[in-house]
DNA sequence: TGTACATCAGTGAACGCGCGTTCACTGATGTAC
DNA sequence: TGTACATCAGTGAACGCGCGTTCACTGATGTAC
């Protein structure tokens, strides 16, 4: 036991408890905004859940807008870990099982994060500018992982540098537009969602396999 | 002149002067909705752009939800017309061509009704169900109308129902990420906004053209 | 055409309510010595 | 280890304000005869 302090984490009691309630707000919120937007999201409302005082809301955010571009970065942790499993996943040269893999992948996302999933899907496009704006600028920051890790496959010989920010776009976008769908389909209409999904990307995928037929390629 | 209005349309003068008002509501709506979601939307907040008493608003809508269900109806006609025209558009048999007029269709329909636009983006995902809804099943019922013009196709012999549905839905929600991300470009980025949506219809394209490819065909 | 009555879009006062924000505070946690 | 002081997360009262909704109303438009 230190001298100076007899805590049990890394860090003080005191600092250990704010982050406590930090959390709590942001879980509040997260819950309230199954049936609302950022844009009406009250403070009041939100510590109210939580059973602090409205006043307590200021010791961790400025207005609820910052709190929605904490929820932003939290939020994304699950979709970026999912894009990074769906690019690692062991090297299924079969397309159909690589398709079925990921489309798994997005369904066991959204099944363990809905609240989350639900958020970026409304505010990607919602009225609360830094929110939509930290998430576009997320989402694109994916898109370019995702196309680095395709330009360093074999069969991505010949692309440009635009045609994979492209394809990156396209699957980032699919993956949010999935967890959207998947969500709205509830725990009953999964599996015609999966293969709804399955299917935009097999199209996708014969897109990729015929992209550069008839360009000036090596042959 | 008849015996019982002398009246300048097809109706009295009353009604006429209410649909006016209605529609002015709707206008000043749909401009608060550029920096805020239907969700926070006043009812107050919009009979005061109007110019009318806030008591005005109930004769013409129940809530601020029904009158974004109004709204989706109005929004949509732009982006259904945009859709026809595409669909049928010249028989221009270069696919190239074709794909250029269909993101000059979106672009156009982007610069004439830019807050109707916006209105469908945002509010697709939003948190007013009734309008979320609607805009869904409108949404559905477009990409179905998409499935039935390429299922008349000479090259889609040997599509089922179910992937001419997927191809109908896959056109239908690019062109509103395609419209939603002129509007987030603004005028100075159309043209590379563009691009990257000419480059993604190609790559939808290409997957049609081998969609039957290694299947149990007719050859 | 003129008159008497009905309709109904829009008014304006009033209501109770929850909002965001300010402020001085309390008391547990942290630190210096 | 013990004491004296500093920090600061959370409190609770108070504020002015705009909200949605109710109600009885007004006066132009519409209709019957």
């Amino acid at each position: 036991m230190s001298h100076t302090t007899q805590t049990a984490g890394p860090f003080g009691v005191r600092q250990a408890q704010k982050l406590k309630t930090r959390q709590a707000l942001m879980d509040a919120a997260l819950g309230l905004l199954e049936h609302q937007s950022l844009s009406s999201l009250g403070l009041r409302e939100v510590t109210r859940e939580v059973g602090v005082a409205p006043t307590a809301f200021y010791r961790h955010f400025k207005d609820t807008a910052e709190l929605g571009v904490a929820l932003v970065d939290e939020s994304l942790d699950g979709l970026h870990t999912a894009i990074r499993a769906s690019l690692t996943a062991p090297d299924a040269d079969d397309s159909a099982a690589r398709i079925a893999l990921t489309v798994g992948l997005i369904a066991d996302l959204v099944r363990s994060a809905p609240a989350h999933v639900r958020f970026i899907a409304r505010e990607r496009h919602g009225g609360v500018r830094p929110v939509r704006e930290a998430i576009g600028a997320q989402l694109h920051l994916f898109a370019s992982e995702v196309a680095d890790a395709l330009g360093a496959l074999p069969e991505s010989a010949g692309w440009s540098r635009e045609d994979l920010e492209m394809l990156g776009g396209v699957y980032v976008d699919h993956m949010v537009m999935t967890a959207s769908a998947f969500l709205e389909a509830g725990p009953d209409g999964e599996e015609p969602a999966a293969e709804h999904a399955r299917r935009q990307l097999r199209l996708i995928s014969l897109g990729r396999a015929h992209w550069l037929d008839g360009r000036p390629g090596p042959n």
